[in-house]
DNA sequence: ATTGACTATACGGTTACCGTATACTTTAAC
DNA sequence: GTTAAAGTATACGGTAACCGTATAGTCAAT
């Protein structure tokens, strides 16, 4: 049997197991050439584009069993209508994973900014300008109200469509910690690349003081005091607004307490 | 609890079923943030990252029990270890569809094209260089001999690490058919796009006469020999090789006799 | 008070396999 | 030429990640 490949041999081509190939004869996708009177069980060279196929079409989420019905109605016609959905299908896949690797490196640099910057301490960096998506908050300070009105934030999102990786920061006005020492969520704001939105706000590019805040929000008054002061010591116009957001969360670190919060206060 | 969601209503935001949220919660990947008395269970928005996280893992084929150790271990350390090798795992899948997009596309230009040329007649197209790999032929006609070589030049491609989604081609020489209306392999080639491979050889591009055959193998050597008619007819100089390929096959026709062979010749 | 729409829990079913046990066959080694 | 190692088929149970359906309880609106 020198022109035909045993159960093994052409299941290594394939990179599976055995089992593999002897479930796809159950189902009648891929039956082997010739099977010998002992049972023995010979695969061609011809089926292994059969096999690679069927592969292709499975990694696209067709189920084995519409696979199936294809080969046994299989026509050039066919054909043709089975290769034009699945290279949608793999267009839409492409471009989900393009999506899930820019979620993930973004998330992978902010984690790593967290993890090696120095924390209670101020920094200055250069943000560029960015485009938000906010609902005006006039509530409480109870964790309660808040967590209503993100909910009512992101629901609002979700009706325009949009579904940021980036969760869902607040804007708190530099005033009230100035003259109240009060820190107040003036809005809640989730990032967008779509431009006109109603509520929309864009935060403008230029030279932001920035602090790493990782007691999650027990001090976070302090941390915003200290912002302004430092502005103030060098002589610098603060911005009218505080930017806070995760830069460690849940994904990171179980405890809430253990979250590390990015303030940023733009500096004219 | 204007401030969380019920099961449904999470449910929905996910764009899966409740089933899948009770699933994760049975095996503790994600649970609802407060269950009630009466056993009602509410999610609140802070989970939809965790869910959006899952989904993304999963999606490049983490198993929920690894999502879950995770989940138990979880720390900014980790959380960038995790990203990072997920981030490769989304280059290997992109680049993995992107390979099986070009595939499909090309898989669906050869099938249009053999569904829609007139076939049994002879057309005149611009072919471009193309890279063989090749192993010489010398046995007979029989299909038992030439199975066997296929299955060796096959082999052989595989030792070189090439795996052509075109399917292996066969071709023959014109003095063959010229002299002694022979249709005799000279050679079997496999297309690749790596360069100075042992066994090599470049087609030429230029003008070829081409002729698609509905019959399978069974009239083959009558179409070889118009072809070459045609080429003398016209006053042309035929090249040294007729290339053999399928248009249609095993994929789109249960018969072998149903195949449709592609047979090209150069003129010049 | 009742209806319709929701909820939790339980349990069986599904897909695409994987692992293991058993019994047989082939191939390589001595 | 036997024998051991390696390979093969068949059968059956198990797994992951759910899905469907049934049952029973809950809630919100008329």
């Amino acid at each position: 049997m020198r022109d035909h490949f045993t159960t093994g041999e052409f299941a290594k081509l394939c990179r599976v197991k055995k089992q593999t190939l002897f479930h796809y004869d159950d189902i009648g996708i891929l039956s082997p050439d010739i099977v010998a009177r002992n049972g023995y069980r010979y695969y061609s060279y011809k089926q292994l584009e059969t096999f690679y196929m069927i592969v292709t079409l499975k990694e696209l989420d067709m189920p084995l069993k519409e696979i199936r019905e294809y080969m046994d109605k299989r026509s050039p016609e066919n054909f043709v209508r089975l290769l034009e959905s699945q290279a949608v299908k793999a267009e839409d896949s492409i471009r989900k994973l393009q999506y899930m690797r820019s979620y993930i490196n973004k998330k992978l640099q902010i984690t790593k900014e967290a993890i090696v910057i120095e924390k209670e301490k101020i920094h200055i960096e250069e943000q560029p300008k960015e485009h938000f998506i906010i609902t005006e908050y006039s509530g409480s300070n109870e964790d309660e109200d808040i967590d209503k009105a993100i909910t009512r934030h992101f629901n609002y999102c979700k009706e325009l469509g949009i579904q940021s990786a980036y969760g869902i920061g607040g804007m708190i006005e530099t005033e009230n910690i100035r003259r109240k020492n009060e820190y107040r969520y003036a809005y809640f704001y989730t990032r967008t690349e779509k431009l006109s939105v109603p509520g929309f706000f864009s935060k403008p590019r230029g030279e932001y003081l920035t602090y790493y805040d990782p007691n999650g929000y027990s001090k976070i008054e302090e941390a915003a005091a200290k912002l302004i002061s430092y502005a103030k010591e060098k002589g610098s116009r603060a911005g009218k607004y505080f930017y806070e957001e995760l830069a460690l969360d849940g994904l990171s670190s179980k405890r809430l307490y253990d979250y590390t919060i990015k303030l940023s206060l733009q500096i004219k």
